[in-house]
DNA sequence: CACTCCCGCCAATTA
DNA sequence: TAATTGGCGGGAGTG
């Protein structure tokens, strides 16, 4: 709607009938006039120009309120921009056209017309989207409010939403510099590997969180060098929310633009429905609460969803889900901006790239992570932008609040897949309560579903691992320093240990999947059946294939793996539909899929949305029967999964069956399954790697699994967590990268008590492999052990019938905790794992998560704690 | 009635 | 202390 207001009004077109039409009037003029001279006049504002008296005229007619406003403002605008033709051109139209009726729009210029949206587009108007380099143009504020007719407060929620995106930057007070839309895809991008990391994790699931919590730790250490310390710091910077330091900032318009902006991103349908993305927004998780602060937030979306609707970035459309239609903003904007590609690129191109990726991953990751980082980060933005210099403060003061805020923002970002996780949970709740929310695809709209990203398409598994190094390499962490060697495998090349992609079992109950997914999806899915619970986040994992693909190009590839189909299958939440609260999205099957390939059967599990965060739910499954059930999930290779169930708790009748991709690409997924009923004594694990297909479910049985997966008899796991290098080694593995990453994990697993396990598995993209290949070695140190016939069993059983499934032939191994320690005691807590766990899960199970959550969640403030509580294992 | 979201109070920050 | 910023939420317009 607001679009077509503006294309009449924009335009410095004659506004037809607006009330308001000096405004715009003003408006367009400006356009060319960059600057507009006039910090005077605002101030002057005031006056009383006798032209106004016109205006007043006018405005009077129009509404009271704006009257009075708008005729200073304009006042002065027309008479400044005197000339503009239009002014009178338009103060005419109004006045003809009014003559009744027009007029007597005008006069009350419906709130559409005062829509911060069609604000905006006049605001816009008047600068040049690609203004040339050389000239800069200054924006005073009080000018435009006088020219726009508005309050200044309404600029400041323009620009700050502008500023989030670079599109402009304060220089001083009142003073801020137009810079266009040249350094829009740099912008977007970088918001895109910001929202990766961080929400890559919410999405890929929360686990994510855990490891950042290792990553951060471990990562620094290992992974930057330069990035030094300052891991738990920063994440805690959320922390800081834990206090103090949120003022304002945190709850900035800022950064929640950015946030949101950063939520489409990683999209994988590019839709995200407002109600997810307040969720995720919220830092606090409260869920339960606040339904004050739920609606706070949903009106601050509203505004910047105004304003980046302006900016032709998203547009508003209508997700319909099983309750009905929720309203939706759907990215129109670029999609992936070149870096984007860059990168794609480079993992595709091969492994090799992936260290490289990785670190600067990491690099970014770190930035964003690190308060301190941060600030570089944002440094580099501000850079970016033409006006850098004007940036606030750039010359005096380095830590300008603002930048600060920007930084923080990172933080936020991780606070954010927290509060995701928290807020799935509570969806779940909730949902659970009320009903899930699965998004169905929407017949009518294409537009959710999910489109294959243009990433997607990208080929190639092999690029995997460089892919999913990055990620790892934030995720988890570590990786290269500490390992080198992971080195990634590369390729094929087997790393060894490192390559090898590991999965760490808390000791949580549940499950955790690490997917790989590149963009992060996560779903969830969960069973349940009895339990309630039930849905497991698996993001996509089951996310179709192709989607996981697509980023991923890492890995996905998949091609076929079977079934592709089965979406969600893993998801399948056999229960969920029993209960699952919360699905976010829902695959979307029946839409199209992307592209892609996915096979014809399923459709594509779009996950869409956040998906990831939300994900949860769902939808297809129809096999709840096989509860148990496995996801799929991604790709190839990467087996590994983890696990992983407390010893303490392993009650898990329930199957959860969550699954949770990694956020990052490079994370593989897994998928851990609790056992069933019957099973329950085994989990299970999947590699998310493989190809969706693979893992998918027969619709109940079990057997039928063909995805590679490992069983573990509970009782194993319980006595420690497992932790699986992804990274394969074998030559089929792509995902070499994960393991560093892995090893941080563990640690953060707070497994504590347990002793780490880390299970590498074969590679089994392709069915070839057999055995398990190298991957064994590369545990150097630690002697891996294999997995338990039983293992060997289950898989075997499972397998059998994925062509892919390779079995991977598993290895434990011990290790120390390698993790463990090193986080930091902030990083890790513990409580928050299993909260974090359950998020996803905790749909699956009530009481558990609730438990947690209850416990944890709320009382963490937000979801800094969460990433916290992740990182401290320890109590 | 639900969805949007304008409006402007007033607190946090700055100057 | 005054001015600038900007969080926040009441409540009104719309459909």
């Amino acid at each position: 709607e607001n679009i077509f207001d503006r294309s009449r009004m924009a335009p410095k077109t004659p506004i037809k009938n607006e009330p308001i039409d000096l405004s715009k009037q003003k408006g367009c003029t400006p356009e060319r006039n960059p600057i507009t001279p006039v910090k005077v006049m605002d101030k002057p504002q005031a006056d009383p120009w006798t032209p106004t008296a016109n205006l007043k005229m006018l405005v009077s007619a129009a509404s009271p309120d704006m009257r009075d406003r708008e005729k200073k403002k304009e006042l002065f605008r027309p008479i400044e921009n005197s000339e503009q033709s239009d002014t009178p051109d338009s103060l005419q139209y109004d006045i003809v056209d009014d003559s009744t009726v027009e007029e007597f729009e005008k006069r009350r210029p419906s709130r559409k017309q005062k829509s911060l949206g069609l604000l905006c587009q006049k605001f816009l108007a008047r600068y040049p989207n690609y203004p040339l380099s050389t000239e800069k143009t200054t924006i005073s504020l009080d000018e435009v409010a006088s020219i726009l007719g508005v309050e200044r407060r309404r600029i400041y929620d323009i620009v700050n939403v502008l500023e989030s995106l670079h599109l402009v930057s304060r220089v001083a007070k009142n003073q801020y510099c137009w810079h266009g839309r040249h350094n829009l895809s740099q912008t977007l991008k970088k918001l895109q590997e910001a929202g990766e990391l961080q929400y890559g994790e919410l999405m890929t699931f929360q686990h994510k969180e855990q490891d950042s919590d290792y990553k951060f730790g471990e990562r620094k250490r290992e992974t930057v060098p330069e990035s030094q310390d300052r891991p738990l710091q920063d994440f805690s910077e959320p922390d800081c929310s834990s206090a103090s330091a949120n003022s304002r900032k945190d709850k900035s318009l800022r950064i929640m633009s950015q946030k949101f902006v950063m939520l489409f991103l990683v999209s994988k349908t590019k839709i995200v429905t407002l109600d997810i993305a307040a969720k995720i927004l919220i830092e606090e998780t409260q869920d339960t609460v606040d339904h004050s602060k739920f609606k706070t937030k949903v009106r601050r979306l509203y505004d910047i969803a105004n304003v980046l609707t302006s900016l032709d970035l998203i547009k508003k459309v209508h997700v319909t889900e099983e309750r009905g239609r929720k309203p939706a903003f759907k990215w129109i904007g670029p999609v992936e901006f070149s870096g984007k590609t860059d990168e794609l690129t480079g993992h595709s191109q091969t492994s090799d790239p992936l260290p490289e990726t990785q670190r600067e991953a990491c690099a970014r990751y770190q930035i964003c992570a690190t308060g301190k980082q941060r600030l570089a980060r944002h440094a580099s933005f501000n850079g970016a932008q033409p006006c850098e210099g004007t940036r606030r403060k750039v010359s005096s003061e380095p830590n300008s609040p603002r930048q600060e805020r920007q930084d923080e923002y990172c933080s936020k970002m991780v606070n954010l897949a927290a509060v995701c996780r928290q807020k799935i949970e509570e969806d779940t709740r909730n949902s659970s309560v009320t009903s899930p929310f699965s998004l169905l695809p929407v017949p009518g709209d294409s537009d959710f579903c999910v489109n294959p990203l243009p990433q997607a398409a990208f080929p190639v598994v092999q690029a995997e691992v460089p892919s999913f190094s990055l990620p790892a390499g934030i995720n988890s962490q570590v990786p290269h320093p500490s390992t080198p060697a992971a080195s990634k495998t590369e390729d094929g090349k087997p790393a060894l240990v490192p390559s090898q992609p590991f999965l760490c079992f808390p000791s949580s109950s549940l499950f955790m999947l690490c997917g790989g997914l590149q963009e992060n999806n996560l779903s969830e899915t969960q069973p349940t059946a009895g339990d309630k619970g039930n849905w497991s986040a698996e993001a996509q994992a089951a996310e179709p294939p192709a989607l996981c693909q697509k980023r991923s190009s890492h890995k996905c590839t998949l091609p076929s793996p079977p079934v592709d189909d089965e979406e969600p299958v893993a998801k399948k939440q056999n229960m969920e539909q029993t209960d699952l609260p919360l699905s976010l999205v829902v695959p979307k099957k029946p839409f199209e899929s992307p592209k892609t390939e996915y096979t014809p059967g399923s459709g594509c599990p779009s996950a869409v949305h956040l998906e990831t965060y939300l994900d949860l739910e769902s939808p297809t499954a129809p096999e709840a029967g096989s509860k148990e059930s496995a996801k799929p999930l991604d790709c190839q290779e990467q087996e590994k999964q983890p696990q992983n169930k407390d010893p303490d708790e392993p009650p898990p009748e329930n199957e959860h069956i969550p699954k949770e991709n990694a956020s990052q690409p490079f994370q593989p997924q897994y998928l851990y399954v609790q056992p069933p009923a019957g099973l329950s004594s085994f989990n299970f694990l999947f590699s998310a790697n493989q190809a969706p297909g693979a893992i998918s479910l027969p619709s109940n049985q079990l057997p039928s699994l063909s995805v590679p997966c490992v069983m573990v008899p509970s009782s194993a796991l319980a006595s420690f967590p497992l932790v699986c290098s992804p990274s394969f080694t074998s030559p089929l593995s792509h995902d070499g990268s994960f393991p560093a990453a892995a090893s941080m994990n563990f640690s953060m697993s707070s497994l504590a008590s347990t002793t780490p396990v880390f299970i590498s598995t074969t590679a089994v993209v392709t069915p070839k492999v057999s055995p398990t290949p190298s991957v064994d070695p590369s545990q150097p140190a630690h002697p891996a052990l294999h997995l338990s016939p039983v293992l060997t069993r289950s898989c075997g059983a499972v397998k059998l019938d994925s062509p892919v499934c390779v079995g991977h032939p598993v290895t434990l191994l011990k290790l120390q905790q390698p993790s463990s320690a090193p986080l930091t005691p902030k990083n890790i807590r513990p409580a928050h794992h299993e909260a974090f766990f359950k998020t996803p899960g905790s749909l699956g199970d009530p009481v558990t998560w609730k438990k947690n959550e209850g416990n944890q969640t709320r009382n963490a403030s937000s979801v800094q704690r969460r990433l916290e509580i992740s990182g401290s294992s320890a109590d």
